[in-house]
DNA sequence: CCTACCGATCGGTAGG
DNA sequence: CCTACCGATCGGTAGG
């Protein structure tokens, strides 16, 4: 039976519990530490405890793999995000609680961590549209959010919405766990992009 | 006659007229088109006109070849901002310059531009100790520029500095040469980094 | 899930 | 600067 069967049937797809879902997991974190191309499939199989051929019994193919893993982790990311956001009714509040719930997800060293949202430039041109379609749905998020703020009239929504993703999204470049907590970080980006 | 020796009797070393140099602004620019690990050395050749292995008469190897014009952006780009903030005395007027030096080299097309400042991920162990070393130093210049600012008590002076060099390098991640220029985008950087 | 292998590509070198 | 090549590694597959 294959995942799509699976899926149809609406039966437990890929949990941790599923050795696919081990795998996807350590797959994530490798991707997310190292990179595209810095992760071989013998990497991932060397961490799952097999070699790197068996992985072929789970997956199609490592752009398959990687295009899955970055789908889930935008899928969570905007469920996780949407819940938080849904709390909070001042404009400002809810970009807070939106900076706040995607540096959770993106700085969680375990789970399905984003496998770096941004380095499209390392990842084959045929994988690339499909990346880019999914992060450009994920940004809409935030075009609303930031819409809906009372900015200044010399600033420019557009591109403040730019800087403030890719300021969000680079902070997993820099970031050690350690004394600052993600929400610290987030608090000191709201803090830094707030103006009114 | 090798090439410290050159330097060391004050001859041209690597301008745009040496081969060398030829050679080293064409890998400087595929290694910040496509990053370190994406960028072969027979690609360097091909843009170049020469066979990969041919490379190896000019340099020691890919590795030091990445080294070598890392060090030569930062060179550069200290030299730019430092004149660009001597030109100002007003602490946010002066960071304002440095951001937009920064941004002039950096989205510069042509020249020896940042072979990706970010992506020591990419590169191997060996080389990463370098690249930070020379990075922290470089780094040390917005210090002093971020020190000098009258921020707000519950601004977190490092952090903010952080915060601000990682929205500046990762600007050439999404930037496309159009109707915004460095200028325009480093104004608006600043315009969300003044707080007062 | 392993054995054994494929074709491709990599950084780099010897010798001219 | 080229020819011709090295050993290593890559993604992936057949067959069990």
């Amino acid at each position: 039976m294959s995942r799509t069967d699976a899926q149809a049937k609406g039966e437990e797809t890929d949990g941790a519990g599923t050795r696919r879902g081990q795998i996807l997991a350590i797959a994530a974190q490798l991707f997310a530490r190292k990179g595209y191309r810095g992760t071989s499939m013998r990497d991932i199989g060397e961490a799952a405890g097999v070699l790197g051929g068996s992985l072929y019994h789970h997956i199609k193919s490592k752009d398959a793999l990687f295009v899955e893993l970055h789908h889930a982790a935008l899928d969570g990311a905007e469920a996780h995000i949407a819940k938080a956001v849904a709390q909070e009714c001042d404009p400002w509040a809810r970009l807070e609680a939106a900076c706040a719930a995607l540096l959770e997800v993106q700085l969680d060293p375990d789970s399905l961590t984003m496998p770096m949202m941004n380095d499209f430039r390392e990842v084959p041109e045929s994988v690339r549209a499909a990346l880019v379609e999914r992060r450009d749905r994920f940004e809409r998020m935030f075009r609303d959010l930031v819409a809906a703020l009372p900015l200044p009239a010399e600033i420019d929504p557009s591109l403040y919405r730019n800087l403030l993703l890719s300021q969000l999204n680079s902070v997993a470049d820099w970031y050690r766990p350690g004394r600052l907590t993600p929400r610290d970080i987030a608090a000191q980006i709201a803090r830094v992009f707030r103006h009114d």
